[in-house]
DNA sequence: TCTACGATCTTT
DNA sequence: AAGATCGTAGAT
């Protein structure tokens, strides 16, 4: 039986809720699926490492629209971040895709990765963003239609840790500290695995 | 226009 | 520990 896409309301709650629940669901795009094992919430209102933090750009637009769309930026000049839109059209607020376990396509993640050949490890969101094909363009597609970038229902996750997010020393300490970073316990796709924590389940 | 700086990754 | 590399946001 084909997997079920993900319905528009699953994406409209609060970010560190979505966050929980993305873990073991399915990045689908093109011949290329992805099981999300790292994840992080970036919150509205009142995260000062939300990139909303200072109102709409052209950039962060697709945040401030309707849930279940992705938003799609480039970082540092060469990576591109993955992000899902949460909360209500009006709200601006994301999960980030940080790492995942291929299950499809792996021929293709080898080619873009350049042709390198070892494990493929997605541990990071510039390589989720590579191996799934994408960059600025994407940013506004919807995931909860069958076009192209979709997220499935995968296997739930029965054990989750936890820690604070990477990369935002510019954050208030309060919002660097909060731990809205989460993970698949256990999972060899997992970034910086020593700053994360066993939690709730 | 000008400038500083990233929600990173790879190599040294 | 540092370089690659460029779009964005805020300042001028």
């Amino acid at each position: 039986m084909p997997s079920r896409l993900l319905r528009r309301q699953f994406y409209a709650r609060d970010a560190l809720d979505v966050a929980r629940d993305l873990l073991g669901q399915e990045l689908w795009h093109g011949g290329v699926g992805l099981r999300i094992t790292e994840v992080e919430a970036y919150r509205y209102p009142d995260d000062s490492a939300n990139h909303c933090r200072s109102g709409v750009t052209p950039r962060n637009a697709p945040m401030w629209g309707p849930p279940g769309h992705a938003y799609v930026y480039l970082c540092y000049g060469m990576h591109h971040m993955l992000n899902l839109v949460t909360n209500s059209d009006g709200e601006g607020a994301a999960v980030l895709i940080r790492s995942c376990e291929p299950i499809a396509g792996s021929a293709t993640i080898r080619r873009r990765r350049g042709g390198k050949d070892g494990p493929v490890l997605l541990t990071g969101p510039g390589k989720v963003a590579q191996a799934l094909g994408l960059d600025t363009s994407f940013s506004g597609h919807p995931l909860y239609r069958r076009d192209g970038l979709e997220l499935r229902e995968g296997t739930r996750a029965s054990d989750i840790i936890v820690g604070s997010r990477i990369g935002i020393g510019y954050a208030e300490p309060e919002h660097q500290q909060a731990e809205w970073r989460l993970a698949i316990a256990g999972s060899p796709w997992v970034s910086h695995p020593r700053h994360l924590r066993g939690a709730a389940r």
